[in-house]
DNA sequence: CTATAAAAAGACCATATGGTCGGATTTACC
DNA sequence: GGTAAATCCGACCATATGGTCTTTTTATAG
């Protein structure tokens, strides 16, 4: 594999690990036994190769674990269920999680550094975009009850998926999972299409 | 004020503002016109001295906005609407908002010093545990519906707060903040006790 | 084989960091 | 006023950090 993509992938890794600010370029240089001449040939600065890995690597992260499975034209409450359930299922069962990507580095960088907030709201949008579009089309489908927010619903949703990664690194993983899950089914049946009245 | 208070305080927000690790003892130093000697006087090290800090102040803060204003023997989910909406309602005021000081340190600490991560841990803990006896007690005098699972539902409660806040942070917050309220409502509708049918 | 450019090495630099330590200064108390 | 303890100062240290620069290696085309 290229040097450029090795750098790329496990920059990610320990940015995700540990922290952008908690990672220097010397510790991710260490475990690919490069040197100082070889990351410099490639990216400008730090900075610029984080907004590098924020665009190759986390944007289609975010999008294959968290957009693609919720297109289709089912309902799209079945859809994001499913599509919850198994990021954190992932998340379960990996040993060592911490919290959604996305949402730890939201918070490490507000008010830290404009230029890289800005790429990162970038894939938050596109994430909502996605989220109040397939609302709506599963309210004109039938799906959904005909009077629901769905800019709402997204917002809530963003908020808990985000917020339950997070509590989730801190203790019982599994019980916080299964827990929400079954929240999350209470309010989908709480803004689901209701049978007519005859 | 005393120093040691004056150290704290300072601590906490400049932490809260810029996160643990980028934030230097230095830049604590420099904002207060102290010196070294001052600082490791007082404290061992910089861990002790944040450890202090979540003692001292962290956990009165989580106690007086999120714990105490939700006690009492009214309807639970109205007090829990109450407090979220007046929380969310200083984020919005604030023109510097970083999000729920809670949530970011955990984030911040998750996986990389346990130590930390106990004690933030515990104030995670009682907050859960007040608002699962809320909800119970709620349940048993007749407001929420006596199917609802009260573990859950705090869980579910405590992730969707977690998470706005940090989508709070990036963009449009006062937006985020209505979408939210109303969905959190509809979610409380869902669970509230169901009247009886004669 | 050689010329050329891409890629990588690694010594070096200025600055920042957490932390130490001996001494100065202030405070409390007799 | 004198004394001892509490408080604070600031120079100093070892190490770490992001970044630069010159040199060397590697690959590739003619």
């Amino acid at each position: 594999m290229a040097t450029m993509q090795r750098l790329q992938n496990t920059g990610l890794e320990l940015f995700y690990a540990q922290g952008y600010y908690n990672t220097s370029v010397d510790d991710i240089l260490k475990k690919l036994d490069l040197s100082k001449g070889a990351f410099y040939y490639h990216f400008d600065s730090k900075e610029d190769y984080f907004i590098q890995i924020i665009q190759n690597l986390l944007a289609r992260k975010i999008y294959s674990t968290l957009i693609e499975p919720i297109e289709g034209h089912d309902n799209p409450l079945s859809l994001i269920t499913k599509c919850f359930d198994d990021a954190m299922e992932t998340a379960v069962h990996n040993e060592m999680d911490y919290g959604c990507i996305l949402s730890n580095f939201l918070t490490e960088f507000n008010g830290k550094n404009d230029v890289i907030m800005r790429h990162l709201n970038e894939i938050v949008t596109v994430w909502e975009v996605n989220l109040v579009t397939t609302l709506q089309k599963g309210k004109f489908n039938g799906y959904l009850d005909r009077h629901v927010d769905c800019e709402a619903a997204a917002t809530f949703l963003m908020s808990s998926y985000f917020g339950v990664r997070t509590l989730m690194t801190s203790e019982a993983p599994s019980a916080k999972k299964y827990r929400f899950m079954s929240q999350l089914r209470q309010y989908f049946k709480s803004i689901e299409a209701k049978p007519v009245n005859f």
